[in-house]
RNA sequence: GCGGAUAUGGCGUAAUUGGUAGCCGCGCUAGACUUAGGAUCUAGUGGCGAGAGCCGUGGGGGUUCGAGUCCCCCUAUCCGCACCA
């Protein structure tokens, strides 16, 4: 009989949803392992077969656990919300719950296709109102804790108001806590919660209509379309992600994640060690030099003088500052500029402030400023230096304002270039070696060399100068060593409908939240999707949307008295709020009580494996991180990290097709190879499905397309060649290579062993179809072989063969290297067919080795030999070196194929004699069945190797 | 500019982690079977050479008895961040 896996497969898939076999307990005395995808979003484009490298990985990962004793959680579900569904909405008039239930439905029936051991009764929906339930109440604490930076945790926000009262913390405001109104208290507060409610500039996307995170934004474009992004200031939701920044970058020290995702991370999080230091105003009527950083302390006690807080990575070049620069936004400029300058300030502010990020970011090396009029004091020198307003320096990072040392910073230098600002030498690399700036045509920014012109620290290294500058203006009282981080909050509002509600009502102008017992609030039914230009979410269009307070509801818009009934908070969450907690619910998905049980997370504690693309590095895996560590915060969540392997499955690209069109001739087209065919032709992309290793099919090309069914060829040989390239998967390139239709032709285990074959997991690679031949005649020859079996004991060097697989098979998942495993399948089963019928003992083994890859297969060759279980429930073979090795061997051996022994020679003994002693006791000891090793090299630290 | 990674036959890749480079597969060549083959099987396939042999892991140095693997310097490609003080 053939390998007829269009039975086979639906067979096994049906028996396994019946005996529900992959559906996993929380109660079992086994070792627990956690194995985590990536959820996808269920797109109208449905699966392409990038999307289950990843699954698949996981799933042979998951299915090797479970053979070797563990009891795995394996779950998916969907991110469901999100912006694709909503603008499809807009276009057709379709609901978004809709379209992402039919988008769902055929994901589902993509992925059963493929055979996959997820445990679906424990699917989750960030759509479904008992799933976001837990969004929105996460989302409640959040907005009632605070991070307390003395235990270093998140805490009640009672516990600061009970300290506030108590007056153990001070307000630094010019009311005292006692002092407040109960609004002012409360907007008091909004500083600390880490949900909180800010004016904040924001990324604003006028076609999405739409505010956006910084990593859904790239090069001032949205990365959903690519539409243009300003920078508005609007009232937004967000979270004090940032209170989080020094856990984040240090947690990274405790997963096993890649160096480069780490990285990413690192980078993104971007700490930077320095300090702030307080540079005050030369005030005008004392606009002489002020002779000593004493005298001007001083003066700063007695008498306030408006100063400016910098953050700066280099104290140590302290005294080469010679001019200061604000942001464009900064709030002091108004202040500080002088008559004379003010119209000449005001207008370039207000043309920085309507750039486009775009144009901002388009436009990095060009230098614009301009001069304040006013004057600071550099407090260790005394001396006055003028102000400058520039875009070069950003109001969102640090402190909006900074001390500009040309002589070792580019952008200073680049800037003092350009207005013409003197230029003083602090750093040099050798302290004898100092030449005039005025000659250079670079900045010398290293940190490495030695202090020069700088009064106390001239002489020190520049590490040593650090420190001695940061103590003397620690001890001066104008400032610290501080820590800076790139990381910004997260804005958590989004102007759109498609997503999870706030669980907020406004009461005079002020957010409150809703009781947690009134929780899930769901998203009303609306018709109109669209947003408005103004920023006025579609929520708006709801005519049922505001809360009573008393009967505890929603109700209609009309009911609205603010006295009881009030506005909900029309903004919903962003995509990645639904994301960001999911693996944690997987656990415990159907708990009505709580997110998931205590026994469930005491149980299976964080995700061991999580498989998925390293696009998210900024995204959702900084975002869960965060999440995880506020739940940790709260005792809810067991782990400080929730992934504690991840492995990055690489981008699958696409392998577009050409066909060459003569240039003269609009219906021939000429082979690939022919001479002179580039300069004669234009390439045409070619939907790959009528191409077969970059041979056309002549007759479905011609009935691809009418302007095409006239079409004649220049052949080579007989066949017309297709040219190739490499290329983004995409619809427009006709390169999308769907998976469905590889399962219809080769069968769900010939597409999961191809994947896997195809080249090491985490490597980006062109999606080839080229070699998926040569996998499915391994599975038809690994068929045959099942065929042939026998009931006859298994001989040794059958045997041997099934050993050294296992070996090889164990160590390749364990290293996660799956394509090597693929190979050792197929050496395996050529050998065994070069041995002859196959032993059903050697044969029961194979299948199990080979049913987290090949799973239906397996499953049939496992029950043919008379298994009435699921191979699923199997156990992994023990693998056994003797039957590799004579029991005979004298020497200690490492045994991988080759054997390496440590041998004690005695003195005088030549290399020659050496190895010849070693293979005349090789013989003697009859350590390979009496055969003489294929090569015995010595190597003088006493090591020998043999190769068999 | 900063950070991370990669580089091996015509192609995808492998190499027990310092031990005969090129396993396995694709493709290609020859043959067998077949009415036929997008089926199956056998043999061959890094380059040069008739041959023994010589040369070969992006380039150049180095360490070592021995280097694809370790160290230094280049080059190219990919990815992330980018006026981050």
């Amino acid at each position: 009989m053939d390998y007829n896996f269009n039975e086979i497969e639906p067979k096994w898939q049906n028996y396994w949803r019946e005996q529900h076999t992959y559906r996993c307990s929380n109660n079992s005395d086994k070792p627990h392992f956690y194995v985590l995808d990536m959820f996808p979003y269920p797109s109208g484009a449905g699966l392409h077969v990038g999307h289950p490298l990843g699954y698949i990985a996981s799933d042979i990962f998951a299915r090797y656990k479970r053979l070797r004793g563990f009891n795995v959680l394996h779950p998916m579900g969907y991110d469901a919300y999100g912006l694709p569904a909503e603008q499809y909405a807009i276009q057709t008039g379709q609901h978004p719950a809709i379209t992402t239930e039919v988008n769902i439905a055929r994901y589902r029936e993509q992925l059963d296709k493929i055979g996959f051991s997820f445990d679906w009764e424990r699917e989750v929906r960030t759509c479904d109102p008992e799933y976001y339930r837990w969004t929105q109440w996460t989302f409640i604490q959040l907005f009632n804790h605070y991070y307390d930076t003395d235990l270093d945790k998140a805490m009640p926000i009672s516990h600061l108001i009970s300290k506030l009262e108590k007056g153990e913390v001070d307000t630094n405001t010019e009311k005292s806590w006692a002092d407040m109104s109960e609004e002012e208290r409360q907007d008091y507060l909004m500083n600390f919660r880490l949900a909180y409610l800010a004016d904040i500039p924001v990324n604003w996307c006028p076609e999405l209509g739409t505010v956006l995170a910084n990593d859904e934004v790239v090069n001032g474009l949205s990365v959903r379309g690519g539409h243009p992004v300003e920078r508005k200031l609007m009232r937004q939701w967000s979270l004090r992600i940032t209170a989080y920044a020094q856990r984040l970058v240090d947690g990274l020290n405790d997963v096993d994640w890649t160096d480069s995702l780490k990285e990413i991370q690192r980078n993104w999080i971007g700490r930077s060690e320095g300090a702030s230091v307080w540079f005050p105003l030369a005030s005008n009527y004392k606009s002489h030099a002020i002779p000593g950083a004493a005298e001007y302390v001083g003066q700063l006690n007695s008498d306030p003088v408006p100063s400016f807080e910098i953050f700066t990575t280099r104290p140590d070049t302290i005294f080469g500052v010679t001019f200061m620069v604000l942001c464009p936004e900064h709030e002091m400029i108004s202040q500080i500029t002088t008559p004379e300058q003010k119209a000449e300030v005001e207008q370039y502010v207000s043309w920085a402030k309507n750039r486009s990020e775009r144009e901002r970011q388009s436009e990095v090396k060009s230098v614009s400023g301009v001069f304040t009029g006013a004057f600071a004091v550099n407090p260790l020198t005394g001396e006055q230096i003028p102000i400058w307003v520039s875009e070069y320096v950003l109001a969102g990072y640090g402190t909006g304002a900074i001390m500009a040392v040309p002589a070792h910073d580019s952008r200073d230098f680049a800037f003092a270039r350009h207005f013409n600002l003197p230029i003083r030498q602090v750093v040099a690399l050798d302290p004898n070696d100092i030449t005039d700036p005025a000659t250079w045509t670079e900045s010398i920014d290293a940190k490495t060399g030695f202090a020069v012109n700088s009064g106390f620290v001239t002489g020190m290294k520049c590490k040593d100068a650090m420190k001695a500058v940061i103590n003397k203006i620690e001890e001066m009282g104008i400032g610290s060593r501080t820590v800076n981080f790139r990381l910004r909050d997260a804005i958590f509002s989004r102007q759109r409908y498609w997503g999870e509600p706030f669980p907020v009502y406004y009461k005079n102008n002020r957010p409150y939240t809703l009781p947690e017992d009134c929780l899930p609030l769901q998203l009303p039914e609306i018709t109109d999707f669209k947003p408005t230009a103004t920023g006025e979410p579609p929520l708006g269009h709801a005519t049922c949307w505001a809360w009573n307070e008393q009967t505890r509801q929603v109700v209609d818009n009309a009911l609205i008295d603010n006295v009881h009934v009030f506005p909900l908070e029309l903004s919903t969450m962003p995509g990645f709020a639904g994301s960001s907690g999911y693996y944690l619910r997987y656990m415990d998905p159907r708990n009505n009580e709580a997110y998931f049980s205590k026994q469930a997370v005491g149980y299976w504690q964080n995700v061991d494996l999580y498989v998925g693309g390293a696009e998210h590095g900024t995204g959702h895996l900084i975002y869960s991180r965060f999440w995880n560590k506020f739940l940790f915060d709260l005792g809810i969540a067991v782990k400080q990290e929730p992934f504690q392997k991840l492995v990055n499955q690489g981008m699958i690209q696409g392998r577009s097709n050409f066909v060459y069109r003569s240039k003269s001739d609009n219906t021939l087209f000429i082979s690939k190879n022919i001479p002179g065919r580039a300069e004669n032709t234009v390439p045409i992309h070619v939907d790959i499905n009528i191409v077969n290793n970059d041979i056309l099919d002549i007759e479905k090309f011609r009935q691809w397309r009418p302007e095409f069914a006239e079409a004649r060829f220049e052949l080579e040989e007989g066949k017309y060649v297709c040219g190739w390239e490499i290329e983004k998967m995409s619809k427009s390139m006709f390169n999308v290579q769907n998976p469905d239709d590889l399962v219809a032709r080769y069968g769900a285990d010939t597409l999961r062993l191809y994947e896997m074959f195809l080249g090491p997991v985490e490597q980006a690679k062109p999606w080839d179809t080229n070699g998926i031949e040569g996998v499915f005649r391994f599975l038809k020859k690994f068929w045959k072989l099942a065929e042939s079996r026998t009931d006859a004991p298994a001989d040794k060097p059958a045997l041997k063969i099934l050993h050294q697989t296992i070996k090889k098979i164990t160590d390749d998942i364990e290293r996660f290297s799956f394509n090597t495993s693929v190979s050792t399948f197929m050496i395996c089963v050529n050998d065994l067919s070069a041995l002859g019928a196959c032993s059903s003992q050697v044969l029961e083994q194979l299948a199990i080795l080979m049913a987290p890859f090949a799973p239906h297969i397996a499953e049939e060759v496992y029950h043919q030999l008379g298994h009435d279980t699921s191979v699923c429930d199997a156990q992994w073979p023990e693998f056994d070196a003797s039957l590799l090795v004579q029991d005979s061997f004298k020497y200690p051996v490492s045994f991988n194929g080759k054997m390496r022994l440590t041998l004690e020679l005695p003195n005088g003994i030549s290399q020659e004699e050496a190895i010849a002693a070693v293979k005349a006791d090789a013989l003697a000891q009859k350590w390979l069945d009496g055969k003489e090793p294929k090569r015995v090299v010595f190597v003088p630290n006493k090591i020998i190797n043999i190769v068999l």
